[in-house]
DNA sequence: GTAAGTGTTC
C-alpha cells in the first residue's frame, strides 16, 4: 500500500483495534517513523486509547517533530500526570537544539497547565518568561493557561496583569478571570468581572462562564443575583445542559430552601452522579439527614453507582443523625466500591464513627489510612473530644505536628475547642503561644476560639485581652466575648458589650449573638433583660429564633420560677419542640418542685428521646423530694429494665501541670483509694459545719462502674 | 495536522 492510501485509512480509523492493525502495517512498510504519520497515530492514541501506546510510539519514533512532542505532552497532561508532563517538557527543551523542536504556543500552554496543576509557581514564572522571549505570550491559549496558573497559586494580581495585556480578550480569557476569583474565595470580585464582561463589554457568556457565575452566587448565598444568572441561562436556551442544571441545583441548595432544590432536581430531564450528590449534600447540610439517607438509598435502588463524594455526604447525614447502623452499611458499600480508604471517604467515616460514639472504629480506620491530611487529623482529634477524651485530643495534636502535618485554621479551632473541654489554663497558654507563632492569631475563627478557651479556663482577663487585640472583629468575635461574659455569670457586662456592638460598630448581631446574650441573661438571672433581648431579636432584627433560643428562654423563665410563662412559650413555639427544651422545663420543675408540670415535661421527653436515662432520673428526683417512693421505684425499674445508661460526664483536674481525668464512681485511677479517703474526711468536716451533702459518698461508691470502659483514668503530662 | 476556562465532599 502506498503512503497516501495509508494516510487516508488512518483518517477513517475509528477504533483502537483497527488503528493497531494499521500501526503494524506502517511498521511493515517502514513508515512508522514518518513524522506526519507518527503524529497522527500518537494523537489518535492520546484521544481514544491508552497513554501507554502513545508513549511507546513516541519512544520508537527517531525523528520527533514538535507536533509529536505536543501530542504526547497532551496525553500526559490530559491524564493529569503533571510531573511526567513537565519531565517530558524539560527533555524537549534539552533536545531543542534545532529550531524544528522549539516549543511552540501549544507546548507552552500545556507546560503552564501542568505547573498550575502542581501549584508550581516558580517553574510557571520561568515558563512565562520563556513565552515572552519567544513572543508566544499573546496567544490566547497561553494566556488562559497563565491566568489559570496564577489563579491556582493564589496570585490573582498576576492573573489580572496577564489579562490586561489583551486588547480584545475572548470569552475564555474572561471566564478564566471569573473562575480565578471564584476559586480564590472572592465570589464578589468574580461577579464584578462577570458583569463587566457581559454588560459593559457585551461578550456573550458561554456555559462555563455561567456555571462559574452561578457558583459564585451560591457561595454568597445571593438568591437575587443567582436568579438573574438563571435568567441568562434560560434566554440562551442552556437550561437543559447538565453542568449548568447542576450548578443551578447547587445554587438552590445553598441559597433557597431544601424544597426549591428538590423541586429543581425532580424537574431536571437528565441527571448524573453530581446531581444526586448535590441534593444528598443539600439535605445533609440543612438538618434533613433522614431525607439525605432516603435519597441516597433511592439512588442505590435505581442502580446508580455513588462516587466518593456522594458517600461522603451520605456519611455526613449519618453523623448528624447519629445513625450508626446506616453509617456501617455505607461503610461496607464503600469497601465494595473500593474507595473505603480514599482520603475524603475515610475521613468522613472517622467523623461518622466519632459522632456515633464509636471511637474504636474511627481509630481502626485512621490507622489503616495510607495517606492522611490535616482534615483527617482534625476529624480524629475533635472526635476524641466529642467522646469525652479531650486529653487524647491533645496527644493526637502533638502526633500530628511531629509527623509534619501543619494545622490549618479549622484544625486550630478544633484543638482549641478540645482544650477548652479540659479547662486547663497552662495548656491554653501553650496553645495560645503556638497560635501566635504560627500566625493564626489574625484569623477571626481562631481568635473567637481563643476567647472561648480562656473563658472556659476561668480566665476572663485573658479572654478580654484577646478580644481587644483582634483588629478585625466580626460577628463571631463579638458573640464569643459576649458568651464568655455569660459563662462567668457577668450578665451586665454581656449586655453592655452587646449594646456597644449594636450602637458603635458596623457588625450586626445574628442568631448566635442572641444565643450568647440570652444565655448570659439566663445564667445571671436577668429575667426582664432576657425577655427584652428576645423581643429585640424578633422585632428589631427580624431574626427567627430556633429551638435553642426557645430552650434558653424556657431555662431563663424556669430558673426564676416562672414555670407558667415557660410552658406558655413551649406551647407557642413555631418550630418543633426539641428534647432539650422540655429538658430545660423539667430541670426547672425539679428546682421549684412542680410535680405536675414536671410530669408533662417528662412524658414528652420519654416519647421524644426514650433512651436518655437522665430524664428518668430527673423525674424520679422530683418524686423523691415529694417522698413518692412508689413512682421513684417505678422509674428506676424502667431505667434498669431498658438498660439505659446515663452518659458520663468526665471531669478533669490540673495538679502540678498534669491533667487527671475521672468520672463519677471512678475507681480506676492509681490514687483512687487515697482520693476517697480525702473525700470522706471532707464529708465529715461538712457535717460538723452542719451542712448535709446532697449526695453521699457511700451512695456514689455503690453505683455500678459499668459503661466507663473507654473513660479510664488517665494521667499524662502537659503535651504542648 | 494538535488546543483553553466549569458543577457535588471531609
Amino acid at each position: 500500500m502506498k503512503r497516501g492510501e495509508l494516510v487516508q485509512l488512518l483518517e477513517t480509523c475509528c477504533s483502537q483495534i483497527s488503528i493497531s492493525q494499521l500501526h503494524s502495517q506502517f511498521l511493515k512498510v517502514g513508515l512508522a517513523d514518518d513524522s506526519f504519520i507518527a503524529t497522527k497515530l500518537s494523537s489518535f492514541y492520546a484521544n481514544y486509547a491508552s497513554i501507554k501506546y502513545a508513549r511507546k510510539l513516541f519512544e520508537e519514533t527517531p525523528r520527533r517533530t514538535v507536533w509529536l512532542w505536543n501530542s504526547v505532552l497532551r496525553s500526559y497532561c490530559g491524564e493529569r500526570e503533571w510531573e511526567e508532563t513537565l519531565f517530558l517538557f524539560r527533555q524537549m527543551i534539552i533536545e531543542a537544539v534545532s529550531a524544528e523542536k522549539k516549543p511552540d504556543n501549544f507546548t507552552v500552554s500545556i507546560a503552564l497547565k501542568s505547573c498550575a496543576g502542581l501549584h508550581g509557581l516558580r517553574l510557571g514564572r520561568m515558563i512565562h518568561g520563556f513565552a515572552k522571549k519567544e513572543k508566544l505570550d499573546m496567544d490566547m491559549f497561553v494566556g488562559s493557561a497563565l491566568i489559570e496558573l496564577y489563579s491556582k497559586c493564589g496570585q490573582m494580581n498576576d492573573s489580572g496583569k496577564v489579562f490586561m495585556e489583551y486588547r480584545k480578550p475572548d470569552v475564555v480569557l474572561w471566564t478564566s478571570m471569573v473562575t480565578g476569583y471564584e476559586q480564590n474565595g472572592c465570589p464578589e470580585e468574580a461577579l464584578a468581572f462577570f458583569s463587566r464582561m457581559a454588560v459593559s463589554e457585551r461578550v456573550i457568556p458561554d456555559p462555563v462562564t455561567l456555571v462559574t457565575a452561578a457558583s459564585a452566587c451560591a457561595k454568597l448565598s445571593d438568591f437575587k443575583r443567582g436568579s438573574s444568572v438563571h435568567g441568562v441561562v434560560i434566554r440562551q436556551g442552556l437550561d437543559t445542559k447538565l453542568s449548568l442544571a447542576n450548578s443551578l441545583l447547587n445554587l438552590y441548595a445553598k441559597t433557597g430552601s431544601i424544597k426549591n432544590a428538590a423541586n429543581w432536581f425532580r424537574a431536571m430531564p437528565n441527571k448524573d452522579i453530581i446531581s444526586w450528590s448535590s441534593l444528598v449534600a443539600c439535605y445533609a447540610d440543612n438538618g434533613a439527614g433522614t431525607n439525605a439517607l432516603d435519597l441516597f438509598n433511592e439512588m442505590i435502588d435505581k442502580g446508580i453507582k455513588p462516587n466518593s463524594v456522594t458517600v461522603v455526604s451520605a456519611l455526613q447525614a449519618c453523623a448528624a443523625t447519629s445513625n450508626l447502623k446506616e453509617g456501617a452499611k455505607i461503610h461496607s458499600l464503600a469497601v465494595d466500591y473500593g474507595f473505603e480508604l480514599d482520603i475524603s471517604v475515610a475521613t468522613a467515616l472517622i467523623d461518622m464513627y466519632m459522632k456515633c460514639l464509636s471511637p474504636e472504629n474511627a481509630v481502626d480506620l485512621f490507622k489503616r489510612m495510607p495517606k492522611k491530611d490535616v482534615i483527617s487529623w482534625a476529624a480524629l482529634l475533635s472526635g476524641y473530644a466529642q467522646n469525652g477524651m479531650a486529653n487524647t485530643s491533645m496527644g493526637i495534636f502533638c502526633n500530628m505536628l511531629s509527623e509534619g502535618t501543619r494545622p490549618d485554621a479549622v484544625a486550630m479551632v478544633k484543638i482549641l475547642a478540645a482544650c477548652s473541654e479540659l479547662g486547663i489554663l497552662q495548656q491554653a497558654a501553650c496553645l495560645h503561644g503556638f497560635v501566635i507563632k504560627t500566625g493564626f492569631n489574625s484569623n477571626v475563627f481562631v481568635g473567637a476560639s481563643l476567647i472561648e478557651l480562656y473563658a472556659k479556663c476561668s480566665s476572663i482577663d485573658n479572654a478580654e485581652n484577646i478580644f481587644k487585640g483582634m483588629t478585625d472583629k466580626d460577628v463571631v468575635t463579638w458573640s464569643s466575648m459576649i458568651a464568655a461574659y455569660g459563662l462567668h455569670g457577668k450578665g451586665e457586662e454581656a449586655l453592655k458589650l452587646f449594646h456597644h456592638m449594636v450602637n458603635n460598630s458596623d457588625v450586626k448581631p445574628n442568631n448566635i449573638t442572641f444565643l450568647s446574650v440570652l444565655s448570659a441573661c439566663s445564667h445571671a438571672g436577668l429575667i426582664k433583660e432576657g425577655i427584652d433581648m428576645f423581643n429585640m431579636m424578633l422585632n428589631e432584627f427580624q431574626l427567627k429564633p430556633n429551638a435553642e433560643h426557645y430552650g434558653i428562654m424556657v431555662d431563663l423563665l424556669g430558673r426564676m420560677g416562672e414555670l407558667d410563662m415557660a410552658m406558655d412559650i413551649i406551647n407557642h413555639m413555631p418550630v418543633p419542640v426539641e428534647p432539650h427544651v422540655w429538658g430545660a422545663l423539667l430541670g426547672a420543675c425539679r428546682i421549684h418542685q412542680n410535680m405536675k408540670m414536671g410530669e408533662i415535661a417528662a412524658m414528652n421527653l420519654f416519647s421524644l428521646d426514650p433512651d436518655h436515662a437522665g430524664y428518668y432520673i430527673l423525674l424520679s428526683n422530683i418524686y423523691a423530694v415529694d417522698e413518692n417512693w412508689h413512682n421513684v421505684a417505678k422509674l428506676r425499674r424502667v431505667v434498669k429494665e431498658n438498660r439505659l445508661k446515663k452518659i458520663q460526664g468526665q471531669s478533669v483536674v490540673e495538679v502540678k501541670n498534669e491533667a487527671h481525668s475521672f468520672v463519677a464512681a471512678d475507681r480506676l485511677h492509681a490514687e483512687s483509694d487515697l482520693t476517697y479517703e480525702v473525700l470522706r474526711k471532707l464529708e465529715a468536716n461538712m457535717r460538723e459545719e452542719c451542712c448535709v451533702p446532697q449526695v453521699q459518698i457511700e451512695e456514689i461508691l455503690q453505683a455500678p462502674v459499668k459503661g466507663v470502659q473507654n473513660l479510664k483514668s488517665q494521667s499524662r503530662s502537659s503535651p504542648v
